[in-house]
DNA sequence: CAAATTTAGTTGAAAACTGTACTATTCATG
DNA sequence: CATGAATAGTACAGTTTTCAACTAAATTTG
């Protein structure tokens, strides 16, 4: 019998189907018996991903933001105040250049965000946040917060540091391109 | 004074300067000294899955593939000549039906998969995997894990099984949609 | 210090993915 | 068994992101 599955592929029958599907495929490609590990490790961190990029989503539609827009937001009330380039905040989300000028370009018509010339720089531009901005965010982190309030409670305070400090470990060893 | 930070954000720098920017905000936006762990750990989780994502999609550029078609292909290798239907894929990959249409298009389009009208149901599509699909996994999967290397090794056999623990219990905490 | 290189930002085209709407078929139920 | 509801697939339009190419400014270096 072919078992439904719920929408987002987060139920344990379709985790157990993933585990299934993983060890089988890995077994006929004659691969080691512990890359099934390795390989249920990454889709599950892949599949949470999604989950969270979902979730933010749903929260941050209804204030016309996305998940990458909002991040940006975030960047800029860490700043304090300090102004940001749009190349900095493309390092530091991991985005494109190219779409953090898009991004910024909407948050600037959206009025959270404003633009002029650098003064040392006349390549640069200058973003700071806006009152509007600063206020969104007060706003909106809350919502979010409880938005995630399942998975936030799904696991322990130590199971948290634990899973961050394995994702670092890994990340530290991503070959960067 | 303003550190530069390397392409993908996964230098020691990187993490850190995550870690202080959400302790910053989430005190400045008085949430609960916990929230940081919370938040940290979404983001790690995230960049992970782009790291992912990215050293896959380099990987199989070079044979005309990106992830999510790698995805469907193993899909058709792990049913083994059983046929499967575009909507079955997308509620497993967690695509959209509509882009299932597309990626299944593209791969007929590559000539590893086949699709015929079903039997059985006259609304469904039967797609299976060619000879040159399976000769293409075969020949591709020791390449992906090849590339993958360094993350395999960064964390040990135990902590892996921690990971997988942990991932499965806030993927099961997800709200579905 | 002039020429070559690098960096910042942007633009337009292309790619990848999503959402809506539609047809054809099957299933449910009165 | 006829009619309404549900499902499979897809086309089309819209969104989001990437890619390639470009301008302008700064930096390097011969």
């Amino acid at each position: 019998m072919n078992s439904k599955i719920v929408h987002l592929s987060c139920s344990s029958t379709a985790i157990s189907q993933i585990e299934e599907g993983v060890a089988k495929v890995a077994e006929r490609l004659g691969m080691p018996p512990q890359s099934v590990m390795d390989i249920t490790a990454m889709r599950l961190t892949q599949i949470m991903a999604r989950g969270y990029h979902d979730v933010m989503s749903v929260a941050l539609k209804e204030q016309g933001l996305n998940p990458t827009s909002w991040m940006t937001l975030m960047m800029f009330f860490k700043a304090e105040g300090e102004p940001l380039n749009p190349s900095d905040l493309a390092t530091i989300t991991g985005e494109s250049r190219t779409n953090m000028t898009r991004i910024c370009d909407e948050l600037v018509a959206q009025g959270y965000i404003t633009r002029f010339p650098s003064a040392q720089d006349r390549r640069r531009v200058d973003l700071k946040l806006s009152d509007a901005g600063a206020e969104l965010i007060r706003r909106t982190a809350p919502k979010l917060r409880e938005h995630l309030k399942p998975v936030r409670e799904a696991i322990t305070d130590e199971e948290k540091q634990t899973l961050i400090r394995i994702l670092k470990k890994q990340l530290l060893a991503l070959p960067d391109m």
